[in-house]
DNA sequence: CGAATATACGGAGCAGTGTTCCGATTGGCA
DNA sequence: TGCCAATCGGAACACTGCTCCGTATATTCG
């Protein structure tokens, strides 16, 4: 998979120009702003401007969308990924943790304007965060699934990618604020299904 | 709500011209057409040319997409409201005839490339046909559950409403093909989760 | 310190959307 | 038949993503 190395190519490399550093650490910086305020699907010349560069710019340092949402939101992927093992640990049960580790994936997916509905809607273009995912919450909740399963506490034939792809969608669609609908109580039920 | 009446005003209507309603009738047809292969978000151009209509001429008939989309579909919608109290009537239980529904529901989505995803990423613009889901199809699914409840079979606190957006959001989802992921099997463990 | 060179920058420009607007056309009626 | 209102067609505008290349500058070397 190149996809560690292409969004690697865009983080901090002492090897370039001086300017051109700053230029990636602004473009960071106002990417993240304009995210949360826009989400992940703000237009490329509106994050340009807030960083103060020019379209030539961002597309040099970030060829794709994706590759500014990976930098951005990389560390973030990886604190979700770390907490897996803690939970594991420090929960009342495999299933209990399984329930805390998606919530704190929820978190992350629905504080982030569009994230989950754009890595849906384009799926090639988002290939490089789609990795991402793959490499580091499947494995994660995989572990977790397993563990869930050798207590039987879980007997539903479902993998982690099903899983974490399941609940990507349900957070997808709950983007748009709705009192009526609760995100949650949707994963909640599927996870209860899964327990059977 | 005006829905009803809006989407109403792209029907045959008599009081018309013959030209305009000729004209309809082909945007009808050819936006059937172009939607099987193109999916809902297909160009506006592409169906005025499949329709041999101008620009214009399409945007009068049905000011909005969700218009459009909402009078290509209504049919089938129905169809879908309908079967429930078939489904209720003929199943060895209600939770049997809650599969069976949602099973249709699914299949409704799934063969609309981008229908559930469209209603998902613009609910504003495609109001009128959100208003004719919770018209139609919510107190449906709404029968069949209060059967299930009384039956003991679900024992879940969940809504109609919430039930039928969560299976529109991972339809929305599963939309694009991937042979790892299998919407079904997430909406019959959501089903599950509702049991207990 | 002052060129020379590779590196990086900026934004005009292209292509493809949705949507509006108004002059040209045509159906239906007197 | 002739007229008028209803209807049509598509040019035009605003907004996207993305590319391309002349210009500017950081770095290096003499």
């Amino acid at each position: 998979m190149g996809a560690g190395e292409e969004a690697m190519s865009a983080t901090a490399n002492p090897a370039k120009r001086a300017d051109a550093r700053r230029n990636e650490k602004a473009l960071l910086d106002a990417a993240a702003s304009v995210f949360v305020t826009d989400g992940v699907d703000a237009p490329v010349r509106r994050i340009a401007a807030e960083a103060g560069v020019g379209m030539g710019t961002i597309y040099r340092h970030f060829p794709t969308r994706a590759d500014l949402v990976v930098a951005v939101y990389r560390h973030q992927v990886e604190a979700c990924a770390e907490a897996g093992p803690a939970l594991l640990a420090t929960a009342t049960s495999p299933f209990a943790a399984m329930g805390q580790w998606v919530s704190l994936f929820v978190d992350f997916l629905v504080t982030k304007h569009g994230l989950a509905a754009a890595m849906r809607d384009d799926p090639d273009g988002f290939a490089a965060l789609h990795a991402l995912f793959l490499d580091r919450l499947v494995p994660v909740l995989a572990d977790i699934l397993s563990a869930a399963r050798d207590a039987a506490e879980v007997t539903a034939d479902v993998t982690a990618y099903q899983l974490l792809r399941a609940i990507g969608d349900i957070c997808a669609g709950a983007e748009r604020v709705d009192p009526e609908y609760d995100a949650r109580l949707t994963v909640r039920l599927l996870l209860e299904g899964c327990r059977r």
